[in-house]
DNA sequence: TCAATATATGAATAACTGTTCATATATTAC
DNA sequence: GTAATATATGAACAGTTATTCATATATTGA
């Protein structure tokens, strides 16, 4: 493997990128978000509380799928920081954690021109 | 699997749910896009080339790993419209095809509190 | 045309992950 | 305490996917 041809032309963006590269700890946190929001069920789950807050028999009305895969479902998305949760009752009720999350969604849908 | 204690609550938020929805299809594609930035090396291949664009020697260099795993993983980022291409002589020279590519991952950097 | 360089790709393997099933825990009502 | 409801979870299985290896394609220069 030797030196690309052009290396003159782009020797300056080359040299950023090499300086400017995240840490490999940074990259892992930034793609383990991505990845936390990147499966339809979770998704789904995230889109079905964007309205407000619901207990677990309501989403798994809202997104389909098993009681327990939406239970699954929950815990990685609430250990990423997506959702929360708080008792009421016999029943947890869900909420999206932060607002960050909502703009993300919404940069994403505004990408791929969906009406959301 | 009986109704949840607490519908009447939580009704309007459940009605909201369900009938706001989006479809599989638009849910598959906003999965496909977090996914295709979700794995640590694609995300580090778009780190490297926020400053500019760079030949594929140049990205192996930045992100590291063989020239075949990145070739690899720069077809599905250009497959998902993360990146493009143009050949330049021997070279291809990648990019970042799209503006709001580099806004998500500056909203998730700024998330989660990088320094980007 | 031949050699060298740059990039892409098919197949195989290994690691990861979502779902299912069965079961466990927690809360409430009786 | 017991029954019923709501939610969570461990283990196993199945599907997906990233990497590696070997090789193929494309461009340039001689």
């Amino acid at each position: 493997m030797t030196k690309c041809l052009h290396e003159k032309e782009h020797e300056l963006a080359a040299k950023n990128a090499l300086s400017n590269m995240p840490s490999d700890e940074e990259t892992e946190r930034v793609a383990a978000l991505f990845k936390c929001i990147s499966e339809p069920c979770r998704l789904k789950i995230l889109f079905a509380l964007r309205h407000g807050e619901l207990c677990v028999l309501h989403i798994v009305e809202a997104v389909g799928g098993t009681q327990s895969a939406v239970s699954h479902q929950l815990r990685i998305l609430k250990a990423h920081g997506a959702v929360k949760a708080r008792r009421e009752g016999q029943n947890i009720v869900y909420s999206i954690a932060d607002e960050h999350v909502v703009a993300v969604l919404s940069l994403a849908c505004e990408h791929l021109h969906c009406k959301l």
